[in-house]
DNA sequence: ATGTAC
């Protein structure tokens, strides 16, 4: 253990703080970092990670910091951070993939329906056709995706999913209530619409190749760590909480696709455009970075950067949105392929990296979740005319293929971490150190022991299971602070990655 | 995470 790790105070079950003094050295009341997980999740935390944390803590206009289990180290602030600000908005603290995101499709075969390698191999193929992955890929790369030239391009990013968009793109209109937020539009106040804003944007030298060729990307699952993934449900036993599942739609026993995947290339460039405007800004008028971290630069939200940072963070968001759904809708069709009768509902799409305006403390603040989810419990004012008012909305937290994914909802005690939970497992060996360490032939056959195929000849050892932190431990941490409880587990039978394909 | 960048 380092001695950053040393200064957390633990004050509950799986919940510590972390003191923060001001650079100064004064003694004003800056409230502590909240610091989720238990022992074993606490020797995770590396001293870069708590040093984040607390440069974020003492970032201007910051009012609360919230530490997950899966926190490791990020851009500014940590991977796995709530950074909650009554005035600020934080590009950093959003990140490079503005609304990455999960969502949840649930179908009505039984899981045995998929027991058979080559119906499921037939299914990984059937989906391939429709939802590349990888870098750069997009729908020229899947003979049976959706094609979006510039127009529907410029209407998807700036209104989101919309009764017009969906309908055009061959999505189920109810699944725009299956999400956290089916449309972002520019702030209050904002003097520019997002329409105004991306015709500016397009009307600069190149710009509008490049954006348009961006377009070419919705449906496209990506790299990194994104996947796609077919799941066994097992609800849990507990008869109110398998209640909750079955009125988020589960199906016990029935398979269902994950998919973990965010707003690709179009939102990279509205994030690195504000990355670079912001800190020419900061430059220009002579600013201090954050602890002199450009990645920590910031802007007040009434601002005129806080609001193009705003309108350029939606129109990601709306891309991401978009995408997913319209993934959601390409996999039931590709199952469809395969089982023509079976029949898919969207269960929930959640977001964890995207700044929200929420009430916290009693006051309206901006909520910026870096690799943190939101959880609002049953009786949360946001959730009211909601499907999930009286019960939490779902909480998808993909875990690994090997040990599964969850299914949360939150309880009251989530008011602790700023109605927040971790995304995942979060990293435990780097990219580099996972490739040096981890054993190919180890990673393949682990899978393979677990029944659990995929599309790549051999799956990225930097995505291997072993790579992330001990699942069980960050699920249980979650529990023991009193955030959510588990609803369902799901069990990977393949899992759609980036990677090299295999052969036929 | 992205994709080869005033």
């Amino acid at each position: 253990m380092d001695t950053t790790t040393q200064m957390l105070r633990i004050t509950g079950p799986a919940i510590a703080e972390l003191p923060v003094a001001a650079a100064d050295g004064g003694q004003d009341s800056i409230s502590p970092i909240t610091v989720i997980g238990n022992d074993a999740v606490r020797e995770t935390f590396c001293g870069q990670t708590l040093r984040q944390a607390i440069n974020s803590r003492l970032a201007p206009g910051v009012s609360r910091v919230v530490l997950n289990p899966d926190a490791h180290v990020g851009y500014g602030a940590p991977v796995g951070c709530v950074m909650v600000s009554p005035s600020h908005v934080y590009p950093g603290p959003v990140g490079v993939d503005i609304k990455c995101s999960m969502s949840l499709l649930q179908t009505d075969l039984p899981a045995d329906a998929i027991n058979e390698l080559t119906v499921r191999r037939k299914l990984i193929k059937a989906i391939g056709k429709r939802v590349p992955s990888g870098a750069g890929r997009g729908q020229r790369n899947a003979p049976k995706s959706r094609r979006v030239d510039g127009a529907l391009g410029f209407q998807v990013v700036t209104e989101g999913a919309t009764k017009s968009v969906l309908k055009k793109l061959g999505i189920p209109k109810g699944w725009a209530d299956a999400c956290e937020d089916a449309f972002h539009t520019a702030p209050d106040g904002s003097s520019d619409t997002l329409a105004a804003r991306l015709q500016w944007m397009g009307r600069q030298r190149d710009k509008l190749d490049r954006i348009e060729s961006k377009y070419r990307q919705l449906g496209s699952l990506g790299g990194g760590n994104h996947f796609g993934e077919a799941e066994v449900v097992q609800l849990v036993q507990d008869p109110a909480l398998r209640k909750i599942g079955e009125s988020f739609g589960l199906r016990d026993g029935h398979v269902a696709f994950l998919t973990h995947c965010g707003s690709r290339g179009f939102g990279h460039d509205m994030a690195m455009g504000q990355f670079r405007a912001m800190k020419s800004d900061f430059e220009k008028r002579g600013l201090a970075f954050p602890a002199g971290d450009p990645q920590l630069c910031y802007a007040e939200a009434d601002s005129d950067a806080g609001q193009k940072y705003l309108c350029d963070m939606a129109m990601g968001a709306n891309f991401a949105t978009v995408n997913h759904l319209l993934i959601n809708a390409l996999v039931l069709e590709a199952f469809r392929e395969v089982f023509p009768s079976v029949r898919g509902e969207l269960v929930y799409f959640i977001s964890h990296n995207i700044v929200r305006r929420e009430t916290i403390d009693g006051m309206r603040q901006w909520v910026h979740r870096k690799g943190a989810t939101r959880a609002f419990p049953a009786g949360h004012p946001d959730l009211a005319r909601t499907a999930f008012a009286d019960t939490g909305h779902p909480i998808l937290l993909p875990g690994n293929p090997r040990d599964g994914s969850s299914i949360m909802v939150a309880n009251p005690g989530a008011s602790a971490s700023a109605f927040s939970v971790n995304h995942g497992a979060g990293r435990r060996m780097s990219r580099t150190k996972a490739k040096k360490n981890l054993r190919q032939e180890a990673v393949d056959q682990g899978l393979l022991d677990h029944d659990i195929i995929s599309n790549c000849r051999v799956y990225p050892r930097d995505e291997a299971p072993d790579a992330y932190k001990d699942f069980g431990e960050v699920l249980a941490s979650v529990t023991q602070a009193g955030l959510a409880s588990e609803v369902a587990r799901l069990k990977a039978k393949f899992v759609i990655k980036d990677g090299a394909p295999a052969d036929d």
